[in-house]
DNA sequence: CGTGTTTGACCCGCGC
DNA sequence: GCGCGGGTCAAACACG
């Protein structure tokens, strides 16, 4: 066993807002005092009282400054955290040398601003900086919205866009959007309401935190074992959402993958890396698969295979490379999959598996064993008809029946299972920017037998 | 054909 | 009651 403490930033943001561009942000602007909308009507009607037309402006200066306020201190938030952004990074790309997008990431969280929570009222306002030529009154979030109106509305001659929730059917969720009266450049966005589900880019770090905490569970279900098959159902929906999510598996994957290769020296005989991480409560498992062919058939099935099963696939693709004479594998590109896996204790716990990119596996003749002939032939003769379908589904019950002969095939080294365990912390900087601080903390080599597969 | 947007009609509270 | 302005409905429409 080897101990190290190396820190992985994965900056994984996985939650960003980011998709296209000109994603803007947000800030919240706290006053709890009812006062005036968000469209300063109110402020227009200057009276002829001469004191009243004083106050007027006062406020309306005063909101001013509370916007700049709220926008500046929301930039110096963002740029601080780019900067710690960029040095963790920096750490990563100094393992291994991978082109960063630092300059988009930069501007897109210029462009925003700050976000603020307004105390009681449940009325949220927002200000995002966009271009003032754009008419198109959309701004993005992490929720879906139906327009159902739009008004012009007096003293300013931006018309008034109205939103309402529609991830979910029953959400009472509004959202206005009106260009700012002061600031051509500023677009106000009112939301009203609570959403009575969860949002797309929060899902799941709701699975992750939230729902995973135990005071949360215990308010919600009592019983022990409500939650426990409360967890078992919010850990498939991680697992699933985490798989369709390519943005997460591909730089978990990236990331993942320098940071084990450079940490610990992996033989090219040990097909198989086993990662694990705990993440609070829930335990996440990384099975890293350096085998090249086997990646395809794994992530792309519907649904994806029980661990075990890869696992076994995996046993078989080794057995398939050894028949093969002084093969040089190179994979590429990094893929992630996810599923969920229950262990003899009954707790079942998310599953992402790796297939690592850019390894090159040597087989040299050293490692041809001899085998009986029988098998071999079978095994060639099957996999010569059918390369492609090898491990598909519809050939399960063929693919048990070799399996069953493939325990009389001698191994001269027992494969290795290689063990990571990491610390999983999920930092949330703001609302739509989250990330993930992975810690090494040590590694473990175990011969794969039946008790280091669990069944 | 289902889905989301446009846009004028409509509704409703408020001040006069 | 009436007008005004903000908010909503829904039929028509655009879009894939
Ligand atoms: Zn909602």
């Amino acid at each position: 066993m080897v101990a190290a403490s190396h820190a992985l930033d994965l900056n994984l943001n996985l939650f960003h807002i980011s998709t296209d561009d000109d994603t803007p942000v947000v800030e919240v602007q706290s006053d709890s005092d009812n006062e005036d909308d968000y469209d300063n009507g109110s402020f227009e009607k200057e009276a002829d009282v001469h004191t009243v037309g004083n106050l007027s402006s006062v406020s309306k200066e005063n909101k001013k400054l509370k916007e700049i306020l709220a926008m500046v201190r929301e930039n110096y938030n963002s740029l601080q955290t780019q900067v710690k952004k960029i040095m963790q990074d920096k750490e990563v790309s100094e393992l291994s040398p991978k082109k960063r997008k630092f300059d988009e990431t930069v501007q897109q969280s210029l462009w925003k601003t700050a976000n603020e929570e307004l105390p009681k009222s449940g009325i949220q306002r927002v200000y995002v900086q966009t271009d003032p030529s754009d008419k198109s009154l959309i701004v993005k979030d992490e929720y879906q919205w139906r327009k159902y109106g739009q008004k012009v509305t007096r003293d300013n001659p931006s018309p008034r866009a109205y939103y309402k929730c529609s991830l979910a059917p029953s959400c009472p969720v509004k959202k206005k959007v009106q260009r700012s009266l002061d600031d051509v450049g500023i677009v106000v966005v009112t939301y009203e309401g609570e959403h009575n589900h969860r949002s797309t880019k929060e899902e799941a770090a709701y699975a992750l935190t939230n729902k995973y905490d135990i005071s949360t569970s215990e308010r919600m279900f009592n019983s022990p074992k409500a939650r426990t098959t409360l967890n078992e159902v919010l850990v498939e929906q991680m697992a699933e959402y985490l798989s369709k999510d390519s943005n997460f598996t591909e730089k978990l994957a990236a990331a993942i993958c320098s940071k084990t290769l450079q940490a610990c020296s992996i033989s090219a005989d040990s097909s198989i890396c086993v990662t694990m991480a705990t993440f609070k409560d829930v335990s996440l498992q990384f099975v890293s698969v350096q085998l090249d062919g086997l990646r395809g058939s794994i992530i792309h099935r519907d649904p994806l295979p029980s661990v075990d099963l890869v696992v076994s696939e995996l046993c078989a693709e080794e057995i398939h490379l050894k028949s093969l004479d002084d093969q040089k594998i190179v994979t590429q590109g990094s893929s992630v999959f996810a599923t969920s896996r229950r262990f003899l204790n009954g707790i079942k716990e998310l599953v992402i598996g790796i297939v690592m990119p850019s390894l090159i596996i040597e087989r040299g003749s050293e490692n041809k064993e001899p085998s009986e002939e029988d098998d071999m032939d079978y095994l060639d003769d099957y996999l010569s008809r059918n390369p492609e379908s090898y491990f598909m589904d519809n050939k399960e019950g063929e693919f048990k029946k070799i399996k069953s002969k493939l325990p009389r095939i001698p191994y001269k080294e027992p494969p290795v299972i290689i063990e990571y365990k990491f610390e999983v912390a999920r930092y949330v900087i703001s609302k739509g920017e989250h990330y993930v601080n992975m810690m090494y903390k040590h590694h473990n080599e175990l011969l794969r037998t039946k008790e280091n597969v669990v069944e």
